[in-house]
DNA sequence: GACCGTTGTCGAACCGGTTCGCGTGAAGTG
DNA sequence: CACTTCACGCGAACCGGTTCGACAACGGTC
């Protein structure tokens, strides 16, 4: 079941073999057929980490993501997706590694036992330790998101400054003077992940900028957090007339706690955010929201490793995705009145 | 950077190194820590593919699921969270193998190349190729799942039939008698999954037993598939009070098409099934539903996995699990009259 | 017929670990 | 002091591929 055995069978030397098999080397049209048929008499595949050890390359990538904690979001999900099936189209395959840091043994494993060829990683924070570790090594990785030094690295990502921005200008065109603005869970803003500080950012600079009175709430990913958080949101301020959201994973949470509290989504609250389309689609009303292009940065993101392995000295590239609003049903003029 | 680079540094030889390291022989206190020196210095990691070579493991199992196509389920996701993690523990790295079939690219790579120690499957149909196959290999596996011929045999599972049944028992209660049944799309149902044959099965069998009016609907994926097709049931029969379904990413869709026909959950209309329970409760009314319990099935199928890699020869083992019914929000009795 | 370039194949070295058998020097024993 | 015992460490072989340099056989040229 090795090399050495086509090799007896078929009555020529393993570099022939290994030849006949790569096209590396002319090898005659005889030979060829002759290997060929053992090689499918005994279903011969050459072992991955054999090959491996000798030319250098896994033909694997890392697909780094912190540790679950409790749960995943619906959008780490679709990366995961697209980065997989992306990878297949290359004949790649994906190692998933779920480190947090720097320091985690998985992330050591990857890394310094040379188990993947390249890594793609997400959830970046501002100053990601993970990102600074390979850059100083120049292992070819591809971040999806962007940390605070974003020159001279390679990444997909999302303008969660700008988006948070449209949603803002979006509310406030629709007459909203007061909105809330529910963020990732505490820790992770405290952690620095960059979609919280990017988004929270634009969120604040765009209400500014329109006058608006504004509040911000971390919430947890889950839909009893999504619900306590407008708990605290109309306790805090019963005038607030809309909000935006980063929490995906709360948007159940949140739509409940306003039927709960009597108030109707789009008439008598507004509410939009930064989601992928079809996690919008499940609530009802559908939500207007700046769609997540999970399946498209995960397959970007694919593209710049395989061409950052391809040519290890090639410039830094990168892709900033800036997806329009989609206007469904979440969102409508601010009422008159105040709460009812 | 090599085993040799540590020796020649350590004033040793190489496989004194290698049995510092790994504690298979006793080295002396002086020339371990001399050795552990150097590599501490030197941040040095055995190559991952060179020890596979050798000692013939890969510290890696495989996860085998069904290409995206278009999306995947949040199922799908708490299982490939719960293997990671599981997997972690036992410092095993988790591939990732978007493969349907046996014959496919990536299914052959795992295998035939020899990329992983073993296997975990999702997705299994009753007739299923690829369970076949690796059984016919003596390859070591875990289904989470089971087909239809599951004696000697490893998998985690779910019983299908039970939940689906106890669901109909619970509506049948509270006096519901024309249920509709909302399983996995067509192409699953016709690919022969388990989970939509074996709950299709129970729901049937428990229906006929318990006297109710039944219908049962395929339904794609996704919330506008689920919104079309509650249409459709209120349709073929307006008098329907009730629903259970397997189709997770339908529910809000679901929802929606029952909040459009102004039917109120639970008070016109109640709707249950089998369901992770992170999902069951993002919707509102929260739903009173079978919570598959994702996390724990992919935690049993890796200790399974480990347990099978430690002792080929043990005998086979599983689990089935059937978790109760979980009363949230979404049943209520059977109304007086029919539809409203 | 000596010379040359092609074409096809082979043997050997190498990738970076692990493992087996042996040798050596020190300690223990009679 | 000669003899075993034991603890340590070494060298070599091996895992299963890839790749390089060499070489044999061949047809074509002058």
């Amino acid at each position: 079941m090795n090399i050495g055995e086509i090799a007896r069978r078929a009555g020529v030397s393993r570099s022939t073999v290994s030849y006949a098999l790569s096209g590396k080397r002319p090898v005659s049209e005889d030979t060829r057929r002759k290997i060929q048929q053992v090689v499918d008499e005994l279903g011969y595949r050459p072992s991955a980490s054999a090959r491996a050890l000798a030319n250098g390359r896994t033909s694997t990538i890392g697909l780094v993501f912190p540790p679950a904690g409790n749960h995943y979001t619906g959008m780490q999900l679709d990366f995961i997706g697209s980065v997989v099936e992306a990878a297949a189209a290359y004949d790649y395959d994906v190692l998933l590694s779920p480190s947090g840091v720097d320091s985690d043994r998985s992330f050591q494993r990857l890394l310094g036992e040379r188990r993947v060829d390249g890594a793609i990683l997400m959830e970046i924070r501002l100053e990601d330790d993970r990102v600074d570790h390979l850059a100083a090594l120049d292992f070819p990785s591809v971040a999806i998101g962007r940390t605070a030094h974003q020159e001279g690295s390679w990444w997909v990502g999302l303008d969660h400054t700008a988006l948070a921005a449209a949603c803002v200008h979006h509310l406030a065109d629709l007459g909203h003077r007061r909105v809330a603005f529910v963020n990732r869970p505490e820790q992770l803003l405290r952690a620095g992940y960059e979609s919280a500080h990017r988004g929270l950012d634009g969120f604040t600079k765009a209400a500014a900028e329109r006058g608006l009175t504004v509040r911000t709430y971390c919430c947890g990913d889950d839909a009893a957090s999504g619900q306590a958080c407008v708990e605290r949101i109309l306790h805090d301020d019963p005038a607030t007339t809309a909000l935006v959201t980063l929490n995906e994973a709360a948007l159940g949470g949140l739509y409940r706690g306003l039927a709960v509290a009597g108030r109707h989504v789009p008439r008598d609250f507004s509410v939009t955010g930064v989601v992928a389309s079809r996690w919008a689609e499940t609530v009802t009303p559908q939500l207007t929201a700046a769609d997540v292009p999970a399946e498209e940065m995960g397959r970007r993101a694919v593209e710049l490793l395989m061409e950052r392995l391809d040519q290890p000295d090639g410039p830094p590239r990168h892709h900033l995705l800036v997806p329009p609003i989609s206007l469904r049903a979440s969102t409508g003029p601010a009422g008159t009145g105040t709460a009812p």
